[in-house]
DNA sequence: ATGAAAGCGCTAACAC
DNA sequence: GTGTTAGCGCTTTCAT
């Protein structure tokens, strides 16, 4: 007999050789209630000893857990990494998850298809038990099959009113809160810079901006409004410019979009408007570097980290069979108040 | 016979609506030889239709590979997002794997403990077919466990000479392009703030430093020499203080490590240093933010996207049991001048 | 070219 | 308290 050359240690040789079956190895594994202390001892000795770790796919197909979560969001090249919103959330994410020894599956997504082939990658192989993916992520018919299927999956990001499960940060209160602010230094003719228009959070920005406005009885106008676009486009740049060259300039620019921020800051630079003597310059999503700006960014700040605990503890919770309590939660941003708004005029 | 629920669709399901045994629709989804054109045809349709995705553990358990590659970086907690450095590189690794269907698992470690936990569950579970990992992170035992092994593993950032595959960015070229820089612009009393003293790239980025001093022929000296910090702690600024308060105060400063940018630049701010007219001050690492500092930072640019997707080629190669050639891959940074170094003197 | 059957390593009834 | 055993869904010889 030529004994077989074993890649791994397996639950069989414990079990051989703590003279115990297989069974009675798993239920010490797992904790399961009907082993004799004695027996456990000894097992858990020998597990030790051994340095064993049991077969995560086999557990899996065995019908437990598979211990892993995904997470899909977008596709963060270094063009966009003007903003550290993902990488934080997602090292939050992850810190979370590993304090349950739940691994994160990752899928960066740039398109429709990248979503979709790791949608069906990831969850239809069933390689994770719970998704938390990126509000700006999923087709509705992903989506509908999500909730269709009743797979744990919680939103970052208010998507849609389909989804009950969410965490987002209070978009439309920190948009509001900064417009007050700049209201309160004395501008008038202030413009959103906004992302683009369907995106999930972006209304909820451009809401806070106008509610704050019309309170002030500051009705829209071209120099009164929010404009929207993609991120760090040319195109983007040329709206800002040409808003910029209005005899009536706004005297304020609220930049509603991380990324568009180094694309402001050019295009102030170009049409040689200085911040925030020419021009009032505040952003949504605040950055360590902004303080060391030439003209430090005044920003609503989010509280990014928090956002990704309490994702992964809504999606332990619905991975647990609970129901989340509450079902949804929406963090409150805060007002980090640096130069670029200028004092009051 | 009451049908049991099933929660999605197996190769059974297509075997017994193809006609066929499940043998020959394993066949066909990895495209093995020995099925009839027609036949993998009709399977192929079948499989479409269905949007049939084969179970992730069950292919694992068979003995195929897990389809997964694990990536154990550095925790990158807020405060250390000063840098972008791991989010790009995690981006491009995610990026480059996609193409091949392979998915990221992700471990973020903070400790020691987190690493070994990572490794524990990551790899001895067999969650992944191989693996890319931060230099800083493996003990020289997970490490030699692995080289034993033969387990598929890349590192970026040069760890160990046992390490045989690798990527890393030529640490000791820019560093001495960067001091060549500095010491062309007039300077010789110039400083490097370099990262902890024995992390992987930090005694590269020194000795590059070193070398371009050496060859000016400025010998080393309190104000000629390369200082060790931890990250961005209250210590760093600490020493840097003092080194500033030299009645012969270094003209020039290299802050050789991404996080510690911020902490020189508030230190110099502390001491009403004005960059670059009292200090030039450079960097090893850019970032996008540079450009709009109060004194735009001279950097030393790090090919990081590049840098990640060699990483994933020579994964797969060794994944593929080829031997890469080269081994491993050493990318040329590139000096970005902005402002923050001054003009010659 | 196709199928039967033996696992892969583990869990979960169920029996003792 | 402990062992037996039947799968989980797939791959892979080995017959046919």
């Amino acid at each position: 007999m030529i004994e077989e050359r074993r890649t791994s240690i397996t639950i069989k040789d414990i079990a051989a050789l703590a003279r115990v079956s297989t069974a009675t190895v798993s239920k010490t594994l797992n904790d399961v209630p009907g082993v004799g202390a004695e027996t456990r001892k000894r097992i858990r000795k020998l597990v030790e000893d051994l340095d064993f770790q049991p077969n995560a796919s086999a557990q899996s197909l065995a019908g437990r857990r598979t211990d892993n979560i995904g997470v899909i969001i977008p596709h963060t090249g270094s063009y966009s990494m003007a903003t550290a919103y993902w990488p934080i959330l997602l090292t939050s994410i992850t810190e979370k998850a590993a304090a349950r020894n739940v691994n994160v599956v990752l899928s960066t997504a740039r398109s429709e298809e990248d979503v979709d082939s790791a949608y069906r990658s990831i969850l239809r192989g069933k390689r994770v038990d719970g998704l938390i993916v990126g509000a700006e992520q999923f087709g509705t018919r992903q989506l509908a099959e999500l909730v269709f299927k009743g797979f744990p999956f919680v939103m970052v990001g208010k998507g849609s009113l389909l989804i009950r499960y969410y965490v987002d940060v209070d978009n439309t209160g920190g948009a509001d809160a900064m417009t007050r602010h700049l209201i309160g230094l004395g501008h008038r003719r202030i413009v959103m810079l906004a992302g683009p228009e369907h995106y999930p959070g972006v209304t909820e920005r451009v809401a806070g901006y106008r509610a704050a406005m019309d309170e002030a009885g500051l009705e829209p106008g071209v120099d009164h409004c929010a404009y929207h676009a993609e991120a760090a486009t040319e195109a983007a740049a040329e709206k800002l410019k040409q808003l910029l060259r209005l005899r009536a300039r706004p005297t304020a620019l609220f930049v509603a979009a991380g990324d568009l921020v180094t694309t402001a800051l050019r295009t102030t630079a170009e049409l040689a408007l200085r911040i925030p003597s020419d021009l009032a310059l505040v952003a949504f999503d605040d950055h360590p570097f902004y303080e060391h700006f030439s003209s430090p960014i005044t920003a609503v700040s989010q509280p990014i980290h928090d956002l990704g605990q309490a994702a992964v503890e809504l999606l332990f919770a619905l991975m647990d069979g609970r129901e989340p309590e509450p079902t949804s939660r929406v963090l409150p941003t805060r007002i980090v108040i640096r130069s670029s708004c200028g004092s009051a005029r």
